[in-house]
DNA sequence: GGGAATTCCTGATGCAGATCAGTTTTTCGT
DNA sequence: ACGAAAAACTGATCTGCATCAGGAATTCCC
């Protein structure tokens, strides 16, 4: 029986994104025909928040931050690794601006869809909206896991998060590395670079992790685990 | 031109909802036989995280906080005033579940409408999905805006935020007799309620608004305004 | 209506983590 | 390959808010 309590806070969505499989032949082709695919370079802007939204995105390769920023303060809302959309929320004709900004953590592959044709097969095709439904539902859920770990947790807490995060959905492995700066895990925590610093060394002395330089290796996901659910 | 940066961070979502309006007679007797109205007391509990979802629930009477709670710490999401759906991201049946508990903070009339009749419904009818894809987005939205709020705002930008928003969107009017605790508005600024009430004071004291036990009065909305944008 | 229980308020103290002010190491451009 | 710029790291200080501890005012309820 899963743990109705235990509220994870992965930065990236839970969902496998099938949106496309849902259609058939002759839809999947007629996105084809109204898409076009963009290469991005890292660091590279992929869309800016406030100005106007003319696709949705689905990231064929690489990986990216979503976040907002008011000129003072920035938050990572979520990164996408490949096989997800960005800009779905705009779906709905009430954001057609984008409520956020994504960038390009390593070079990065993208298909842009015309929000139209996307709008279209929303109406048409029964199962995709309910896909698209599902999406959504499923984004809500995992900002929320976010929202809580930052507001609640502490920085022990919330490293571990993303380091299980890092290992298990991003790198599906206990050792990688990792092309984030400590800046970048910074503001994916919402702390500042010297705590993470400082914390990622206290797990390094505790041997919770093995660090040099950007190659990092999981040691104890137990403990990693238990640090994450008790903040 | 309206402002891109600004991050409102209201605690109610800016999505006037009409699903219903969109059904014909025939499908709205439909979700009516599969209904049921229930009244919840004051501070009674309207759904349980981790129970399962039988149900998508409609306010239509009333004031409702919905949180996430790990035991130890607890997170009010949003406040849903009459109108408006809750549940709905169960709609998905990855989340057969409830990812929060809601609790009303006023004698609350609810209309719970079976999720599998409200299911078909979304199937059959595309205007229909389209409004649950524009709720779900607004949502969101709303959500992504609470929480860069909670994250880099201090308390007397939240503060300011929730007086904006019981003023502006719940009550619609500059004095009101607020029906929240101290303690409710600590929970829903993520502070505990001695800075509430210090931060309070000081608005007071400062004529940004009028305040006497439970009785509010907004005085100055520039001010309060400027307060919440810059944090 | 009177005593108990909340809620509201106030001042004092503590602490996690930001900020600041550096030094060292790595990366990058030519 | 070398110098510059960026990133990584370290220690010292500062600060906003939580927490604690208690008192005053309301609300609740037999």
């Amino acid at each position: 029986m899963p743990n109705s309590t235990g509220t994870t806070s992965c930065t990236i969505s839970s969902h496998q994104c099938r949106c496309f499989e849902l259609l058939s032949p002759e839809d999947q082709k007629f996105l084809e025909d109204n898409s076009v695919r963009v290469r991005y370079k890292k660091k590279e802007i992929i869309c800016k928040q406030g100005s106007f939204v003319s696709h949705i995105m689905h990231i064929e390769k690489g990986l990216a931050k979503v976040f907002i920023d008011n000129g003072k303060n920035m938050l990572v809302l979520k990164i996408i690794p490949s096989g997800n959309l960005l800009g779905l929320t705009s779906i709905s004709e009430e954001f057609n601006t984008y409520q956020y900004s994504a960038m390009a953590y390593l070079d990065t592959e993208i298909r842009q869809i015309d929000i139209a044709v996307f709008r279209i097969l929303v109406g048409r095709n029964p199962a995709f909206a309910r896909e698209v439904i599902d999406i959504l539902s499923s984004n809500n859920v995992q900002i929320t896991g976010r929202f809580f770990c930052l507001t609640h947790k502490q920085s022990f807490g919330r490293m571990a998060d993303i380091l299980l995060c890092l290992s298990d959905r991003i790198f599906k492995t206990a050792e990688f590395e990792l092309p984030l700066s400590r800046q970048d895990l910074a503001e994916l925590s919402g702390m500042s670079s010297e705590t993470v610093i400082r914390t990622l060394k206290k797990f390094d002395e505790d041997g919770l992790i093995r660090m040099e330089g950007k190659n990092f290796s999981v040691l104890d996901y137990e403990r990693l685990r238990r640090i994450s659910e008790t903040g």
